[in-house]
DNA sequence: CGGATAATTGATCAAACGATAAATAACGCT
DNA sequence: AGCGTTATTTATCGTTTGATCAATTATCCG
């Protein structure tokens, strides 16, 4: 006797009629969803929807809503996170640690490429991590939640890469290195204004639905233009003669 | 028969053993607050602290504990606002509608100023209002929640300051008016990069918790000047020879 | 095939939450 | 002082929501 289930799954897969080919046929990659996971995929895929699920939701998304988009039962959940506090910290894990690039540093202080390119490959190729739905909302929904996640991140964005975007301005133009003469707070607002207006072009697209007109890639080279013009003209003078 | 709740009143009130000194002692000027509002005026209370309170919790926070903190009962909000719904459509109003000042525009416009310190003074007094703890955190709530509202707040700040802005560099640097020579894509997201330039600044503050480390007023005057001489290099050459 | 393991489900709990209705009491008016 | 109006409270309803536990059944292994 079939089990009777008061909603129609995404796929309609409790129609029947669709042919069993479940006929455990060794094949390396099966097209029919499995109904029983392996514990350690189950979880991968729980993790990935709740990215998708709190992004749109946010964290007062509901437990229930997350299992039917995942065509699971609520309390399955549970096998796989010990409560729902801890599947958010997974999708933190997921999105904001698990998507930074390490090569993202070299790139900056690679002197043997153009400043200028460095700076605009490095920026482009962030923004292409940070400027989705998931991140962008992600990043805002903890923010407003407020445990210290923001603050962190930024500071490790700081260290990785506003920093070193500073030094080598500063060895460019033949300035002292940051070593020597500390970061100025005109210096790292400038760079802060640079990345207010790549992370302001995700807040536009993604929590007031307001389409970009233009592409983000001629808009960043733009900026960073701007921003090596104008950091040039505010840099302290020169200490050595 | 006496009725049996399962909770304990907030002060344990059910306890009978303390004295009862409510003896109505006439005073005639009592410090401590009227039990009775004029309707008006406790309509106004409770918005004022739904303003503060939504703007700390989001629009998920509770309706009791917002009595709580107004020194009402919850039925009591549903005498004023007939469902938490209305109460946060009048939030919207109180911040978004009611901080608008009008006057901003004829700043902007005002041609016996020169435009530079147009600019600086519109922002500066625009950015007093919005950087803020409430205006930051509940256009962003309702971004992520997504009404239209944000788009339309936009929406208005486009047409009543930023074409305003392009008009009047337009003519400062003598080109065409912008009835004639339609606004560029480049034009209008220059003016979104002076915006998220500020914006930014109280998202920095509110909602990441990280204190400036530079008065506010200084930072736009900077921004302003770099974005006057950035639009100024990316105009679009003279139509009129 | 047949039993053991464990992934998954069904049932349910307790607290939280928006909302409603009746009871209570503060204030104004005569 | 007495009375009517109504601001405010008390009690409670119906759902929702995170979480728990025992029952079920798919899958693996010999």
């Amino acid at each position: 006797m079939p089990q009777q289930t008061m909603y129609e799954g995404p796929n309609g897969n409790n129609d029947e009629s669709q042919m069993k080919t479940l006929s455990k046929t060794r094949r390396p990659a099966p097209p029919r969803e499995q109904q029983r996971l392996d514990p350690t995929e189950r979880e991968a895929i729980i993790a990935r929807e709740a990215v998708s699920f709190f992004a749109e939701h946010g964290f007062e998304g509901q437990t229930r809503e997350l299992a039917r988009r995942l065509g699971i039962t609520q309390p399955l959940l549970y096998r796989y996170f010990p409560s729902k506090e801890a599947l958010i910290e997974r999708v933190y894990q997921e999105v904001f640690v698990g998507r930074w690039n390490p090569s993202w540093e070299k790139i900056i202080t690679d002197r043997s490429v153009p400043l200028k390119a460095r700076l605009g490959r490095f920026y482009r190729e962030y923004a292409q991590v940070i400027l989705t739905y998931e991140w962008i909302r992600l990043f805002m929904f903890a923010g407003l939640k407020n445990l210290g996640l923001n603050a962190r991140y930024l500071k490790m964005l700081r260290e990785r890469a506003f920093e070193k975007v500073i030094e080598e301005i500063r060895f460019e133009y033949g300035r002292p290195s940051t070593g020597d003469l500390p970061i100025t707070v005109l210096e790292i607002e400038m760079v802060w204004g640079l990345h207010a207006a790549i992370f302001y072009l995700g807040v536009r697209q993604f929590i007031y639905s307001m389409p970009l007109e233009t592409d983000v890639d001629s808009i960043i080279d733009a900026k960073v233009a701007t921003f090596l013009g104008g950091v040039r003209t505010v840099l302290p003078a020169k200490t050595s003669p």
